[in-house]
DNA sequence: TTTAAACCTTTACGAGTGTCAAATTTGTTA
DNA sequence: TAACAAATTTGACACTCGTAAAGGTTTAAA
């Protein structure tokens, strides 16, 4: 590397003896110009480590290369694995993508919207709070940038991507019915739609089979999901208020709490012998299968979700949409078996 | 809010009747224009709903205001936690942050911190990989932009702040050995020079209580923590291998691990009559009142971890410190005793 | 009412890159 | 070698906002 600091273009342009359009023209498709002319330029970036300045590049266009992600709550690694494909799939195609987290919070959400639509995205990949989104605000967004709703199915936007509840949550439901007493539904103040879709195909579900719905609701609204499953999980367990020893939670967070519950009533877990009772959730987050005892549940398809988002991103960016479409692409989860039940 | 859209301070000074130069100026400070005067601009604003463009306003500053945030690994929810608060104080102090996750590869690292270089930021907030980051990398962006890091002592920047290990291992090794039969440490081969620190640590305690260290290294170089710990765990117990009934783990992911492994093998883990093992951590991860038994653990101090990071970067930031400072800040650890240990 | 300070407007230039049209060079094919 | 196409250069303008200088207007104190 020379001692020289190139900054601009305009320098690496006098130092390569390439003309500046030239190397704008590389930047944008290195294949676009000559194999020489390509190489010259490639062996005067890395002499002089230049890069180009983000801030001049985006300045132009209406459209720049910036994707946008939004999630509701980072600290659930659900997001950070889906956030992850997603990164890489938007660098593989030329896109810078850039990650928001709303923390849980409608106030950091509506911000990050903001702080997104500022940056004249070419698109964004939203999975919204759900319940505690300022609708107004997202659905404003979405009208400026072109927009997948992933994850929870808030109706704004240009599409969807998510998993198929009616579908995932009878596999489950069939399957505790079958191997021992039928379940009932463990659930929280419904934090964003899939919740509301999870209960009522529960509900589906059991009367499909002949057996009746028991949906039992403990309080609590935040997104601190293990936390609530385990305080009401307690209460429950001591009141004895739970109407079948068989509990579907409405996601494996909220499992997750209710496992530590019984362990610390001293209620052994599992479908085995000797077991007081089973404990199934739904997404199959990467700490389930950490658990005492592992948790059974249902998978969400995290990689054909994060695929086919950007794919339906990219074709509306691309403009291959018509302007009243709204597709739904929803993909099935698969039983996960474990030990829990 | 009015029909037309508004894009630019050009068109906002026509339809506000101020000129662009003074919008400018309200801009970077809306107290350094008359009352009168921002409350037309600001009603401007609201009805056109109009935003400044983030890439010009960042053009032509020779300090931007972005500061970036690098961590290792989005998916464990200490890093997660950190960034939350860093955020907040950075939003709250004028900045705006922008998030990065090398999630666990050398390569994302390095794209990181070229895209945060060319971003030209006022400062970086960075916990690198640590043994598998690219040390060159790392130093050169240091060389180049006022870096805090922490977390992970990297010998690079112009800061350090994090915790501290020779206060908080012996903290619990004396609570262990106190209580029951001396520790054991449990570690992976480390990930960072914490990990390093910790047996180090570990071994300096043990020895001044008399005891004879033991260190106990499972293989596996990952940031998959909890399977590290599970898989060397299923091994070390099915052989016997384990010098004592009391485990010390390198970090909470790794006990949790190893907590799933004991379960797994029916072992009863705890601190009570009846229980076959004591197993313990180091971090109080969100996730460690969750496990089964809930983890005995040590706490790091999120808080002040994140405050002062913030502080000492604004310091840099502001030149406040002479160029031969390398201070290093390091907080101690509580002890948290729950079930485990 | 006067006066000075504070504030505003106008005008102009700068930042680093995209983009376009016209002119020129290079490479390929007949 | 001529003819032609492709690649490249050149020069000019665009984009949005920061910033500065000069001069006009408002405000508030004297």
């Amino acid at each position: 590397m020379s001692g020289r600091k190139i900054k601009t273009m305009e320098e690496l342009a006098e130092v390569s003896g390439i003309s500046r359009p030239t190397i704008s023209k590389y930047f944008q498709d290195p294949d676009s110009v000559r194999k020489s002319t390509r190489e010259r330029v490639e062996s005067a970036i890395g002499e002089y480590d230049y890069r180009p300045n983000i801030f001049a590049i985006n300045q132009h266009r209406k459209l720049t290369k910036t994707i946008g992600i939004v999630v509701p709550y980072l600290a659930d690694p659900f997001f950070v694995e889906i956030v992850r494909m997603i990164e890489r799939l938007c660098i593989d195609a030329g896109y810078w993508p850039i990650m928001f987290s709303a923390h849980g919070q409608q106030q950091l959400e509506n911000d990050a919207l903001a702080t997104l639509e500022s940056l004249r995205p070419a698109g964004a990949l939203v999975a919204p709070l759900g319940r505690s989104s300022d609708f107004g605000t997202v659905q404003r967004f979405t009208e400026e940038v072109p927009t997948v709703i992933f994850d929870s199915n808030l109706s704004v936007g240009r599409a969807f991507v998510g998993s198929d509840n009616f579908q995932s949550i009878p596999l489950i439901v069939d399957y505790l019915c079958r191997t021992g007493e039928p379940p009932c539904f463990f659930e929280m103040l419904p934090v964003n739609p899939n919740a509301n879709k999870r209960r009522d195909a529960y509900v589906k579900a059991m009367k499909r089979l002949g057996h009746d719905p028991q949906v039992i609701r403990v309080s609590g609204s935040d997104w601190n999901f293990e936390k609530i499953g385990y305080e009401g999980g307690l209460r429950l367990i001591s009141e004895r208020a739970l109407p079948s020893d068989t509990v579907l939670c409405s996601n494996d967070r909220l499992a997750i709490g209710l496992l530590a519950a019984a362990y610390h009533k001293g209620l052994r877990v599992g479908d085995g012998t000797g077991c007081a009772m089973r404990i199934a959730g739904h997404d199959d987050h990467p700490w389930s299968q950490f658990t005492c005892p592992p948790l059974t549940t249902v998978s969400q398809d995290y990689r054909s979700i994060a695929t086919r988002s950007v794919e339906v991103l990219f074709d509306l960016i691309e403009g291959k949409f018509d302007n009243d479409e709204r597709p739904d692409e929803l993909f099935e989860g698969k039983l996960v078996l474990r030990v829990s039940a």
